[in-house]
DNA sequence: ATTTATTATACCAATTTTGATATAATGTTC
DNA sequence: GAACATTATATCAAAATTGGTATAATAAAT
């Protein structure tokens, strides 16, 4: 079944008060956000993402959490969501 | 100093055709490349930046051949290069 | 309220990446 | 051509991430 668009959105609520507490935008929070947001549209629950990139739930959990994934990991998950990863070096 | 221009064109002019050679553009390569043209832009060496990474100069050699880094990484070498990572998920 | 589904966390073994060293290959400068 | 600078490759120990299991917390369905 699909993620019911509430839990995501208490998700969102949630984030942007933490980040004012801290005056920014956390890199690994922005990239968890982008995970969880490609998996909702994709219409997976964790479990049927892990089975799609042959791992565990808990792992995608991880992702999804805010820990840094390496590229390879990255490149697995956005193929099971049917996507890609796109990478830039940006004026920072 | 500076890396030469034309040392930059020679890689740039071996990969087209070593990826013609397979007909699709290989995503490990096109980071790689993400990569060098942001430390030539910045004009460092490899030295002068595993410096400012905190690492060695091998490690970024690594990093500008096609090996998979972890986020983490990335965003170190980005912003050694005074740059930051934009990473998103796009249709495939 | 209970059951089921979904997500989050902890822990540890296995695997992968990093970091460092050594060194080779290539290019530049003189 | 020699010296120097830059980049590339190999190897291995250390560190970090993955993968799996167990389980807890939360949410949804009944």
């Amino acid at each position: 079944m699909t993620i019911p668009f509430n839990e995501l959105r208490k998700k969102w609520r949630k984030d942007p008060k933490y980040l004012k507490a801290y005056g920014e935008l956390e890199p690994e929070f922005e990239l968890a956000r982008e995970l969880i947001m490609a998996r909702a549209k994709a219409g997976l629950s964790q479990k049927e993402l892990a089975r799609k990139m042959g791992t565990s739930q808990p792992t995608v959990a991880r992702l999804e959490s805010g820990h840094k994934p390496s590229l390879k990991t990255l490149e697995r998950y956005a193929e099971a969501v049917g996507m890609k990863v796109d990478i830039r070096l940006v004026a920072g």
